[in-house]
DNA sequence: AACCCGGGCGACCATCGGACGCTGGTGCC
DNA sequence: GGCACCAGCGTCCGATGGTCGCCCGGGTT
């Protein structure tokens, strides 16, 4: 059935060096419309860019992808997709069968608490031990119940993660704007991008420099 | 023909945290008895610890590797193996075709200078930059010329390296020792290991930590 | 009901880190 | 010269990071 969540956005922050967070503290309402486990507080980021080195002979081999179309009953239950996010204003719930940017940015708590786990779970068996969020933690969240995260959402959103995380103040501006004028999701996460981009130029850093500087994003 | 290198051991260290190094400055004397071309001071180490986690299914498929056995001249020029190392004190020069452990230690100098430069190209064309000694850097070095510098080399005596710049003293006793008993260099290698083992336990940390902790050995 | 928009996420791919073991250089007899 | 030892490094492999685009959910008409 439907699950809400409320929890406090003075989150497990902590933070560390260089924390742009203006510290309005108020009550947030997540949601998601079908399901849910957990609840936390953090940040992230990472450009879209697509640089790539050694630049040589791209085979260029573009090939149709097929999916395996195995729609087949399953069990019944349990929805197959998420649904998708609408660009929602700070504490606002999603109507319908949406889900709201404060659910998504939960969903990067989610993920370092994840993280974390696996980082422990590899000291005490003496394995190498991630400082990032890796294919091992999306694997590790899934078989932990957490099937609604995936590493291709979460890398798609981190940038919007980011700006929430190092500025709420105009992350918040920015949803409310992109309400008002009825933008899309895919327009929003676009417009996440550039205020990063200033704010690396201002800091003379690059943008993984501001990552790196802030407690919650250095995992991304 | 053969080349001999002179260099002073009081190396680019500038080092900053930990720097277990204690100060003997003697001129060390490298040589490759065939090649080389330049030189400088940087330290390394990593354990050969295999542990890899997510135990599964390993498919345990051994099958025949072949090289191909293309030993046709080539061009007639140019050594293609690089002659074996022995175990040699500090300052002994390597007689024969073989090489000393000096000049072993240097070539982790030079891998940290072309970690160097590719993380410079990389930040002068807006690419990701490797904080560590990558795939890239060991094909940067290739085309640079420094086709003596290999993956699998580097990595095979990673921790040796690491001993010679955590505990200088130590180290230098070691190949002392290895050296008077005649033993070679695989029982030498393997004899590396311990001592780092016991700094870790020392130190409350894992190898990694070690390495982490230290200038010259991040990188690895 | 039918249609179309847009976005979730399965699955693909280049590349990586890591290591095995063949090949042949090297010293000894 | 012949042989046995042993180590250099070509080459392979599982897994990773990164992304494309198929497929279908969902709102609208």
């Amino acid at each position: 059935g439907d699950n809400t969540i409320i929890l406090s956005q003075n989150n497990t922050s902590a933070s560390f060096p260089l924390n742009l967070n203006s510290g309005t503290d108020p009550v947030l309402i997540l949601q998601n419309n079908g399901h849910l486990g957990n609840a936390v507080s953090a940040l992230m980021g990472l450009p879209d860019n697509n640089y790539s080195s050694d630049q040589q002979a791209k085979t260029l081999k573009k090939q149709k992808r097929r999916r395996n179309k195995d729609s087949t009953g399953e069990d019944g239950e349990g929805r197959q997709r998420e649904h998708p996010f609408i660009v929602t204003e700070p504490g606002e719930l999603a109507r319908g069968k949406k889900n709201g940017l404060d659910y998504l940015f939960d969903l990067y708590e989610q993920c370092g608490k994840f993280l974390l786990e696996v980082q422990h779970l590899a000291k005490e068996r003496g394995e190498k031990c991630p400082t990032k969020v890796t294919n091992q933690v999306f694997r590790h969240a899934k078989h932990s119940g957490a099937g609604y995260i995936n590493k291709p959402k979460m890398r798609h959103y981190v940038h919007c993660y980011a700006l929430h995380c190092l500025d709420v103040e105009q992350s918040n501006r920015l949803r409310r704007g992109y309400k008002e004028r009825g933008e899309n999701v895919g327009a929003w996460r676009q417009a996440c991008y550039y205020p990063l981009v200033t704010m690396a130029k201002e800091n003379g850093l690059d943008i993984e420099g501001v990552f790196n500087k802030h407690e919650k994003l250095r995992i991304w």
